[in-house]
DNA sequence: TTTCACAGGCTTTTT
DNA sequence: GCCTGTGAAA
């Protein structure tokens, strides 16, 4: 007993001996908060108010219930270990599989993890009620988003009922909008019940099903409600609607529910977490006791009065204000005024370069030291300075397993075995570290294979018949000829043996594995780990897959992998001594005597708002927003969290110039925090340590191109041109290497349109006649049927570009135009740069007032629906300036308009040609020259152009 | 003061 | 591909 409440503060001990009803401990940074919850829980059971099975503690993450458990079992004498601590979805749960029966699900139902849930939907795509969120050129496109709004429907506590319901009341939407809202009802419902239907739960559903059991079973709830007198709630305010709602239910009436938690620290919005909870927990139980627990055992109070100037600029949308409390953060230390600074630098490589150098020259134990990132993106200068100085640190940004040389190797591997006519993963393997075949033949060997629209595995096999291939040396021959051999005996042993036991086979008997093991050194050890989490992904899919075999396993890895699934990369020794580099998010619980909080500017931390690609329609939300700005106010308390880690030491810095061309401003939070003017921030400039760039990583498996003379030809094309632009080592891959690709539907289903288009107008121009028929024969005879995601899709892509087809027959009529050429070569020549390309189409205007008009038409098959947009299109359009460019050099003046017929949807986009934009056209030509002609191939890595790139899976610099 | 083109960037995380 | 802040032009 006098155990339970030793070296407890009297709030403390307060909170801990509340007898009955409803307790809110409002917990500050570093206060004792888990300290309070677990003693409580040893407390209850010491003085008999309640059986160790009668008390529910619940918390969000795996690792904070473990941490609890482990510390109530310190605390509580033997054989009392069964109080129920659990998560959320593990309590949620097990009430639902306790009553499965009941709720119309399988007892033996799987939960799906966020990735599956988006191949489940992928596998249904064509079940669903989709009109506005359909794409027949992407049908994966809009899953994720209506994943994601489902998933905070649930959140909300709002069924799919409820949501289709709450919807229609909604006054004042548009005939569009109310469309669209109705359709992720639709979705919502169906989702939930092929779930059910599949034995499939969600996270969502583990709360929300348990909820429903309650609701529409009392006898369940009154069992549950005995079960469980007394409940206590971890981080409160993190919350969100249907989990309160549930905590509600449970406490019942006698409402013995014990909260903690800091509305100062909620950061989770963006998954769910409603502040309204905390902030309204009083309303809810008017009788509820509060204690505020003020006192410190972190920081000192330098960090602490920090934080608190920053914080209070969130009023009066807080707590403090709400129930007129006091939180101000006593350090239980005393003054010990250790440091708060803020040093602002000329460039990232500045700042990252000193905050290295300042930790080399600390005299504590490294683990005591972090550096904070706002997003993980943010830490790589960090790392290198840090790797520069030699100072060993561990980065806990997740994922990045699949971009490992050693992972993709694999991978590489099991997909030229799961499907031997995939080019890019052969073409990988066979210049790998196993085979080491030679960069130039295999450069010459692919081009062959590309020109020719043959597989590599096809030219591989057959490369003695190929007499172009003649030159091909003997030993690249007998390079070629061993990957042939060998694969032939994967596949012949992949037959009968599981996916694992393959992949084992080949790391083995390749001497792979006897390599990494041989030499004992940290680099090896830390690859062997790697391929140990490749093959814990494998043995995943063994408990899922019917059958276990390499071509199933590589089906599910590429969907996982486009689905978003990124474990973890294996962490160098986790016990070693080493500087902590962690997101705000990640270190928020954890604490550090000397913390370095970086990459302070505008529009970093803050991040900017965005918004979700489909929002939740805010009539829907039950929950009560702030009054102010909550995305600034959730960025606001995120940089208290970060503030608030330090113990003893705080730095803050920033720098102007982030990597991007763009000079950026000291991030405000700093201003606020550290209550200085902005003009009294002065600029540190010093030189970086040596060059960054050095330390790119090298390309492995990109060959050395040779740069091109002055006197050379550059020869360009709009593809070229645009692939440049795109990214320079994307255009190498393309254009150079010629790494043949798999097929793809978006180009079977343009290829095909494009083809009977450029029929029909070949026969207008030559005054013959054309008929529907004819039309719709040439795009069938132009189809093919391969890269569909499944049959289905074909069949539905096919019918939509007939129609498509046919509207364009009967559109095109009155159009008043007639064709002049069709398929127009042309070619510029300037400054040893050639720009060799084809016009879709030339006309002239039927109209006679108009007769001179010219129009240049190139015909694309996306899915643009708007005129707006159409314009736009072909207004920003690059390959149109060219077009025009060349029009205007043959022909001594431009046309008239340049146009983008999106045969899809019929819609024209139309736009003058500009001497201005052709003027910026040929900078953008001369600066693609300039940089093929130094073969400059570099990548520019980025969100959008590696998602779009199909060499994302090889690239060494992709950014996904 | 408004309009427009341009440039740059494209989180965070758990179950 | 799309959104948004910025700075020049109107």
């Amino acid at each position: 007993m006098t155990d339970v409440l030793a070296g407890l503060n009297p709030e403390q001990r307060k909170a801990v001996t509340h007898r009955s009803g409803p307790l809110l401990i409002i917990a500050g940074a570093g206060t004792g908060k888990t300290t309070v919850i677990t003693r409580r829980i040893a407390w209850l059971i010491a003085e008999k108010l309640a059986k160790p099975g009668e008390i529910l503690a619940l918390t969000f993450t795996d690792k904070a219930a473990d941490e609890m458990e482990a510390r109530v079992d310190l605390l509580v004498p033997y054989g009392y270990v069964d109080v129920s601590l659990s998560t959320f979805h593990a309590f949620g749960d097990r009430v639902i599989r306790e009553h499965a029966l009941d709720l119309g699900l399988r007892p033996d139902y799987r939960v799906l993890t966020r990735p599956e849930q988006i191949i489940f939907f992928r596998e249904h795509i064509f079940e669903f009620p989709l009109k506005y969120y359909k794409s027949l050129g992407d049908p994966t496109r809009h899953i994720e988003a209506l994943i994601n709004v489902i998933s905070r429907a649930k959140d909300e506590d709002i069924g799919p009922d409820e949501f289709f319901k709450g919807v229609a009341r909604i006054k004042g939407m548009s005939r569009d909008e109310r469309g669209r809202q109705l359709e992720i009802a639709k979705v919502y419902k169906k989702y939930q019940e092929l779930k059910l239907e599949k034995g499939f739960v969600d996270f969502g559903d583990q709360v929300s099903l348990a909820l429903r059991l309650f609701r529409e079973n009392p006898p369940v709830l009154k069992e549950f409600q005995r079960r469980y007198k007394y409940i206590l709630v971890d981080e409160f305010q993190d919350t969100n609607l249907a989990q309160f709602e549930l905590l509600k239910l449970l406490a019942g009436r006698t409402g013995d529910i014990t909260v903690v938690g800091d509305d100062d620290q909620s950061i989770y919005k963006f998954r769910g977490a409603a502040i309204s909870n905390i902030l309204n927990f009083n309303k809810l139980y008017p009788g509820a006791k509060k204690v505020v627990l003020t006192k410190n055992y972190r920081s000192t109070q330098l960090i602490l009065d920090t934080a608190r100037r920053l914080i209070r600029h969130n009023d009066p949308d807080r707590l403090e204000v709400r129930a007129k409390i006091d939180k101000k953060l006593i350090a239980a230390a005393g003054p010990g005024a250790k440091k708060v600074e803020h040093r602002h630098f000329d460039k990232v490589a500045a700042e990252a370069d000193w905050v290295a150098r300042t930790i080399k020259e600390s005299k504590r134990p490294l683990r005591e030291i972090a550096i904070l990132v706002r997003s993980n993106a943010d830490a790589e200068p960090f790392r290198q300075s840090l790797n520069l100085l030699q100072v060993p640190h561990q980065f806990s940004g997740g994922g990045g397993l699949y971009v490992f040389p050693e992972v993709k190797l694999a991978v590489a591997f099991l997909r030229v075995i799961g499907d031997p006519a995939d080019s890019v993963s052969l073409y990988a393997l066979a210049l790998s570290d196993i085979y080491k075949l030679d960069p130039l033949e295999l450069q010459k060997i692919s081009t062959f294979a590309a020109r020719r629209n043959l597989t590599l595995h096809h030219v591989f096999t057959h490369l003695a018949g190929f007499e172009l291939l003649s030159d091909i040396k003997k030993e690249s021959r007998s390079v070629i000829a061993g990957i042939m051999a060998d694969i032939q005996y994967y596949l012949k042993f992949a037959r009968k043996k599981s996916s694992g036991e393959v992949l084992y086979e080949f790391l083995k008997r390749s001497g792979y594995l006897a390599e990494l093991a041989g030499e004992q050194n940290e680099k090896n050890e830390q690859r062997l780990k790697n391929l140990a989490r490749l093959f814990e992904q494998v043995r995943e899919f063994r408990g899922l897959a019917e059958v276990d075999r390499v071509a199933e396993f590589v089906k599910y890895l590429n969907l996982l992998k486009e689905s978003g699934e990124d474990p973890e990369a294996a962490r160098p020794d986790l016990d070693a001594d080493a500087v902590n580099v962690l997101t705000v998010h990640k270190a928020k619980g954890l604490e550090f005597s000397l913390v370095f909080l970086v990459g302070l500017v505008a529009d970093r931390f803050p991040v900017r708002a965005r918004k979700q690609a489909i929002e939740l329609p805010a009539a829907l939300i039950r929950e009560e927003l702030p009054a102010g700005d909550f995305q600034l106010q959730e960025e606001r308390r995120l940089f208290y969290v970060g503030l608030t880690r330090a113990k003893e030491e705080l730095y803050l810095t920033s720098s102007v110039d982030c990597g991007g061309k763009r000079d950026r401003k000291v991030s405000q939070f700093v201003l606020e925090a550290l209550d200085v003017p902005k003009a009294d921030i002065s600029l540190i400039k010093r030189p970086a340590l040596a060059q960054i760039e050095l330390f790119a990583p090298a390309g492995p498996l990109v060959p050395q191109e040779r740069k091109k003379g002055p006197a050379e030809i550059i020869a360009l094309s709009p593809y070229r041109i645009d692939d440049y632009l795109t990214c320079p080592l994307k255009y190498k891959y393309v254009h150079i290497l010629h790494v043949p690709l798999l097929p793809n539907h978006q180009i079977v289903y343009g290829s095909a349109l494009h083809k009977a288009v450029q029929a029909y107008f070949t026969a207008r121009k030559d005054k013959k006649k054309f008929t529907v028929k004819q039309l719709l024969d040439v795009f069938a005879d132009n189809w093919s049927s391969e890269g569909f995601i499944s049959r289905q899709h074909e069949e539905q892509r096919f019918q939509s570009g007939r129609a498509a087809l046919r509207r364009f027959f009967e559109a095109d009529k009155k159009r008043g135009r007639e064709p002049l050429l069709v398929e127009e070569e042309f070619t510029i020549l300037e400054d040893k740069t050639q720009i060799k390309g084809r016009i879709d189409l030339v006309e002239k205007s039927k109209v006679k007032s108009q007769k001179s008009k010219i129009y240049i038409v190139d015909f694309k098959s996306s899915e643009v629906t708007e005129q707006e947009k159409a314009d736009k299109r072909a207004k920003e359009s690059l390959q149109l300036d060219i077009y025009a460019l060349a029009w205007q050099r043959r022909h001594g003046r431009l046309p008239d308009a340049v146009e983008l017929y999106f045969i899809d949807t019929g819609l024209v986009g139309s736009a003058r040609p500009a001497e201005k934009a052709l003027a910026k056209a040929w900078r953008e030509i001369k600066k693609v020259a300039a940089g093929i002609r130094a073969g400059d191939y570099r990548a520019t890595p980025g969100a959008r152009a590696c998602g779009y790139c199909p060499y994302n899976e090889i690239c060494p610099s992709s950014a996904v």
